[in-house]
RNA sequence: GCCCAGGUAGCUCAGUUGGUAGAGCAGCGGACUGAAAAUCCGCGUGUCGGUGGUUCGAAUCCGCCCCUGGGCA
């Protein structure tokens, strides 16, 4: 049973072309999305509810708690037991999200960088607010400047996330990101074994839903959610708390926005959103075949399935 | 009707003594190998309300008109 990848941008509509293919080939629909993941988030990620788990199983969708580590590496490793388990049952994976890495990992591979150590990454992340970034970046240059320079092009050297990764890989393993990244790792799932579709919708129409989508969720319980969460006393610097609206509904909670403010920002920081991910789906994946929404989207689909 | 304050990018606004405009946000393009719904890089997209005038040259000075607030009647 060769399995389907599907990806697209939030509100494009892949959960629900997942779950018609599902039923059509008895198949078994499967997040390849970073904060779907998250138990507390239903409303606010917009992941498939009770009725749509009725119809056909569902896996990798709210496993975790709000506090847990979770990384590409993560997801790829939870993700090949459920590949197994599929196979037993006879049941036809099809994964589908949002998250580009996700699938980078998935269909081209991983390098085997160990974990890093929690505290080497508090420790790194403690200099980097009494340091500066261009103090931990000239630090980078100067003890891994294989890395700096990188393969396509300079590392960003302004960019936080990417320094501080660097320095945490070079720290806890003795060795650079670069030489790391230069031992090929086997994908779990190569592109030649699977069927790679990206649901690619045009930027105004899909704006619109994203409008429409995201009053919707204010009003159908994400806020609650929200609530909920913070009232647990959950940390504010976890992943799962960077999910698009949390941000947004907190400071409309603590009163220093509107509620129609917050409806404004979210719907905002969810149209950014799409856009970086049009603009990884339109340069990262020059392989996968573009479909559009539309009436008959599932015989397009099946179409591309069979041929393919 | 009169007085005052405004009218500059999609929005909020800046623009020094006249030299055909620039910030933030939004938007657009791009990067992306374990926190990726993250993080970062690049790009100003303009009938300066309209119209006459002064001037080599007007967003800027002057006249008239239009529009939006606020005040007095």
């Amino acid at each position: 049973m060769t399995p389907i990848l599907i990806a697209g941008a939030t509100g494009a509509g892949k959960s629900h072309l997942a779950l018609a293919l599902a039923q059509e080939v008895d198949g078994w629909v499967i997040n390849a999305d970073s904060q779907q993941v998250y138990a507390p988030w239903r409303v606010l990620t917009a992941r498939p509810g009770p009725a749509e788990e009725a119809r056909a199983p569902h896996k990798l969708y709210g496993h975790l708690p709000l506090e847990a580590a979770h990384s590409a590496g993560d997801w790829l490793r939870a993700l090949a037991l459920v590949l197994e388990a599929a196979r037993a049952a006879g049941a036809v994976p099809i994964v589908t999200g949002g998250t580009g890495l996700y699938f980078r990992a998935l269909t081209e591979g991983l390098s085997p960088v160990p974990p890093v150590p929690a505290a080497v990454r508090a420790a790194l992340a403690a200099r980097l607010e009494c340091e500066g970034l261009p103090s931990l970046a000239a630090d980078l240059a100067a003890r891994d400047p294989e890395t700096m320079r990188g393969t396509a092009g300079a590392l960003d050297r302004a960019n936080p996330a990417r320094v501080l990764r660097a320095l945490e890989v070079l720290e806890a393993t003795g060795r650079g990101l670069a030489a790391w990244h230069a031992e090929a790792a086997p994908p779990l799932l190569p592109e030649a074994w699977c069927h790679r579709l990206v649901l690619e919708a045009p930027a105004d129409w899909l704006n619109r839903r994203i409008e429409v989508r995201f009053a919707a969720m204010l009003k159908g319980g994400a806020i609650e959610e929200v609530e909920a969460v913070r009232a647990a006393g959950a940390d504010p610097s976890l992943p799962g708390m960077k999910a698009i609206g949390v941000a947004e509904i907190a400071r409309y909670l603590d009163g220093a926005i509107t509620l129609q403010t917050a409806e404004a920002e979210g719907a905002a920081a969810t149209r950014r959103y799409a856009k970086r991910q049009r603009t990884w789906f339109r340069n990262q994946m020059p392989g996968w075949t573009r479909l559009t929404p539309g009436p008959d989207l599932l015989d397009r689909a099946l179409a591309t399935i069979a041929g393919g």
